[in-house]
DNA sequence: TGTACATCAGTGAACGCGCGTTCACTGATGTAC
DNA sequence: TGTACATCAGTGAACGCGCGTTCACTGATGTAC
């Protein structure tokens, strides 16, 4: 048995690592397998020893987002604001809607940065889609606690300001409309899930007064 | 002077209503320039006598939609809702997000429908986009009004809600999780907004969905 | 221990295809006479 | 009024390129002896 079965595994881990980091910054049509083999340290054939075609990978890198990169984000919220699902959510939010997230396009959540691209994609990318889409929305149902009637209908709201404010964000030309998207739609979900602003030196939520 | 100019800026525009049409059904590098001509009755050769190339038109696209299927929803929801800008934007909120809008992909509102390949694009397709989002936040600032200092903001969050919702409802394989994402931004925009319910459902929806 | 071997991850040239774009041409049309 | 003409919207073949995918091959590696 030559090369290790682990051997094969991390080669094909870090494929999907580079894939998912082109996909979200340049999205699926644009980035090349030739792009992602390169990245990957390897050249263009040898990417069918691991994957049947293309569209098999991005499904894969969709939900690698579950397991890889957004566990290092969870565990950094969770250090931060504590695992409380209150303080949590709220972190969440802070994070989400952060201009560091905005401005480091290669780490971008798959939820806002493909949703054209997933719209268009096979049956198994937008499983994986909505895999992400529940986790997201389970973490602010958490924090709603079962006693909410409406929890349900509120995290849905929160996730899609989330998702949709950062999506807008990117789309947009004008860096200061992008900053007014991100706050009004941190402020709003803050608001909506009755979340405490954890704003790191905290005050500038003022800019959005607290919805009737 | 062979043909007359307005013959000429007709085939024009028969150009952008199809593209328009193609491009927020399949998104903007799915469609062929053979296809947009074909749609329009032409042949492809032709396509560079109204334009330089594909961006070009894909900006005009977007544009676009701000003057013509749009007004045309414009005046529909006006029609039922009346000129009073409370009720108007509940009724915008209303139909963006109606089942009807979800279920007609030919009519999408780019906003929703091309985000993440806006993104990508030309400064002028950014700028096109940036155009009709202002021109959708405007409603509700109006609905706000000059004497809400929270008005932009809440505006800003309810156009998240709006677009996003839809964005997502698309992207999700389930119908059932589509129409709870729809549900829900649109609770929470109508709350946000502190707009009636103007529920009239399937009929409202109508009038996002711009024959063909 | 050292060596021959079988395996298969990885290579890179090649293929087929479709796309955006170009270009020499056609023919429908408004105008001049 | 009818006709010749100039214009240019529209045609469709062709080009160049890059992409996803295939395939015959290479060579690094774990195992058997």
């Amino acid at each position: 048995m030559p090369y290790t079965p682990a051997h094969k595994a991390e080669t094909r881990a870090r494929i999907v690592a580079n894939a998912l980091r082109l996909f979200v910054r340049h999205g699926f049509e644009a980035v090349t397998i030739d792009a992602i083999m390169a990245e990957a340290g390897l050249t263009r054939g040898g990417f069918y020893n691991h994957f049947a075609n293309k569209q098999e990978l991005y499904a894969e890198a969709v939900r690698s987002f579950g397991t890889a990169t957004r566990n290092e984000g969870r565990i950094e919220v969770e250090r931060r604001h504590g695992a409380d699902p209150v303080a949590f959510a709220a972190g969440i939010v802070d994070a989400y809607l952060s201009r560091r997230h905005l401005e480091n396009p290669q780490a971008h959540c798959p939820l806002m940065a493909l949703p054209s691209d997933t719209a268009r994609s096979s049956e198994a990318v937008r499983r994986a889609y909505r895999g992400l889409l529940e986790t997201m929305i389970g973490m602010f149902e958490r924090a709603a606690g079962p006693e909410d009637t409406g929890g349900r209908g509120r995290a849905l709201a929160i996730v899609t300001l989330c998702v949709g404010g950062m999506a807008l964000a990117r789309a947009v030309d004008d860096p200061g409309l992008a900053t007014e998207l991100r706050e009004a739609a941190r402020a709003a979900a803050l608001g909506l899930g009755n979340l405490p602003d954890v704003r790191d030196g905290a005050a500038a939520g003022a800019c959005l007064a607290a919805p009737a």
